[in-house]
DNA sequence: TATGAATGAGTGTTCATTCAT
DNA sequence: TATGAATGAACACTCATTCAT
């Protein structure tokens, strides 16, 4: 291992830090309200040094994004095409309440600022990443929907999915138990109403 | 009409002018990125004869949002125990669809910051005036369900459509109409799961 | 009485309120932190009617100045030259305390701020006054102390008085009682000092 | 010399030159009216670089008392027993009075607003800690005063120097010799007048 | 005369970003 | 590469004063 692996790594390794210093403070303050200079701190590291990794605070979020979407993979059971639609409604629910349960920043850039016209740019990615899988789940689950629909669809199931995450993650025990299952009942209600449809 | 009350005359305008002004910049920038002199300046006016009439900023955003309220008055249609699960979705989107379209300031207010834990007070405000007619809608539509569930089906049904609205207002035409559709689909669909669901 | 002197009296009404208003005002926050609106408000008065009458901040604490000298008059019993040091002591302190007690606002005054470079010219005012009869005192008093020093003996006397005056005032009961004491026999040593030096 | 120590140099040099800055403009426009901006200005810097280094303005204030207590230390000569009341009255002005005229600032923090309630906090740090050691000196001075009247001697004499400081630093020459003398002789007699009183 | 809305420069403070070392 | 001091425009908010009515 020469000079300059061993320099990469050590640089990895401070990106890896910030991103972790980043996602606990996108957590705790959301996007807007966090400042550079916070995350540095948070990464016992100096502004400086944060923005040689980092043209700017958005390029920071992005990098997260990133790095969800690569942890993300392919997030959702890949076979879905017998599943009733509250078993789909499990599968979608699931996994993204583990995880942002599991990544605590995950959700800060996932939900982003409620308004879609200024979504951040890191929000808007990994927006369109869990959209495309989810657009090919529907596709398995409900072929007859037409494709502009299905897009729709997905787009409605995201959105619901999005809105209504916060909300259970902002309770716990009982309550975040039954605000799942209410979340579950929507969605398969919803699928279920998909799959009836006739094209 | 006497001295005093042309000059009471002049400070409503001038309010009914700021407020306009909060409501157009809140729109296109959110609450928080929204700059007490931004707003000033809009409605012509200098950042002192804001402060006039409101001592802060949240104070702004109140009264804009208590106005919201006065002029959406019971916005949703009261007797809809005979409805349908589809008509009472018709009922409950349509309404705040048009008051949206119409007030582009009220869904910076509604909406909100997505995280629910920080919402500005204003937005909890109107996100609770909102909540509790639609608790009282659901008490006639699903008599069966227990308090406590419908508490929670409440918070889902004005959550989903708070999650949606941005969405559609995003759209225009064509695609407008879709996602509206879709998004009363995926209200009947959820609602008539209520209605068949025994206590 | 016609007109005229009837909308003069109204007028010196309106002045009297206003300085009763910045007296209180004075009193409570210091000359530097009153604000022109605080002190219209306190008078039932809106900020135009005050500036009606003054031109400025600084102008009503002049005003205020000279309506307090006008009611101080000759606050020190004339005839002193028979009286012993302690005796004196009693003749300078005591009224000045007294007045103090009975006018709030005119420690205010004529404390001022304690950088004498920039004391407010309102609380030069007062404190020339009192300088003034103090030097005459003084003179009857010690008549052999030469003209110039016995200018700065007047000058450090309402020094000292104007310096603890206002520690004496912000205690009460015996501790207050107390502090006058220990002010008095510091002015009576310093008096009797004097009257003992000869030219 | 590393970076680092460096570095620490640089911050400390600029940490001491907005204290220089904040002492001239504390002296010239007193606490209250002084602005960071114009300290920042002063020092060269910009705000920013100010608020690097404190928290606040009452934070730079503080500082700056607690840099003159530093300088201070032990200002007054400890064995003070065996001295004439005359001498302990120079032994207690003088030094002040060589502070004062050479750290133009320390008169601003020291003497303060003079309604003594609301003294800056700083104010009250540096006067309290001059009140401390007069209190010791008072007492090996007059140990048969008994501690409740000998706190408020303490309390007497330092406000009473506090109070002429100022007039004596506004003047110069002999006018100031002067003063300083009439002062001397204020707290000579008052001096002599507590040595002599019985418990 | 009286009102109170209107002004606008100025306040203390923040923060994304840059730069000298 | 890393530091942390430095920047400066911007923010929410204030207040002595003016002005239209």
């Amino acid at each position: 291992m020469g000079l300059t692996s061993r320099r990469q790594a050590r640089g990895e390794r401070r990106v890896a830090q910030l991103l972790d210093a980043a996602a606990d403070v996108f957590a705790e303050s959301g996007y807007e309200a966090t400042t550079t200079n916070a995350i540095a701190a948070r990464a016992g590291a100096s502004p400086g040094t944060l923005y040689q990794f980092f043209p700017n605070k958005e390029a920071m979020a992005d990098a997260l994004a990133e790095r969800y979407l690569r942890q993300l993979g392919e997030i959702f059971a890949p076979d879905i095409s017998q599943l009733s639609a509250p078993a789909l409604a499990d599968h979608l629910v699931d996994p993204l309440m583990e995880f942002s349960i599991a990544n605590p920043g995950f959700m800060a850039l996932f939900v982003g600022p409620a308004a879609p016209s200024k979504l951040a740019p890191s929000a808007q990615y990994v927006f369109k990443a869990v959209l495309a899988q989810v657009g090919e789940l529907l596709e398995s689950f409900a072929p007859q929907v037409p494709g502009a629909q299905r897009a729709r669809c997905a787009l409605v199931t995201v959105q619901v999915i999005k809105g209504l995450l916060p909300l259970a993650l902002a309770t716990s025990g009982a309550e975040r138990t039954a605000m799942i299952g209410e979340l579950k009942q929507l969605m398969a209600a919803y699928l279920g109403s998909l799959r009836q449809q006739t094209a």
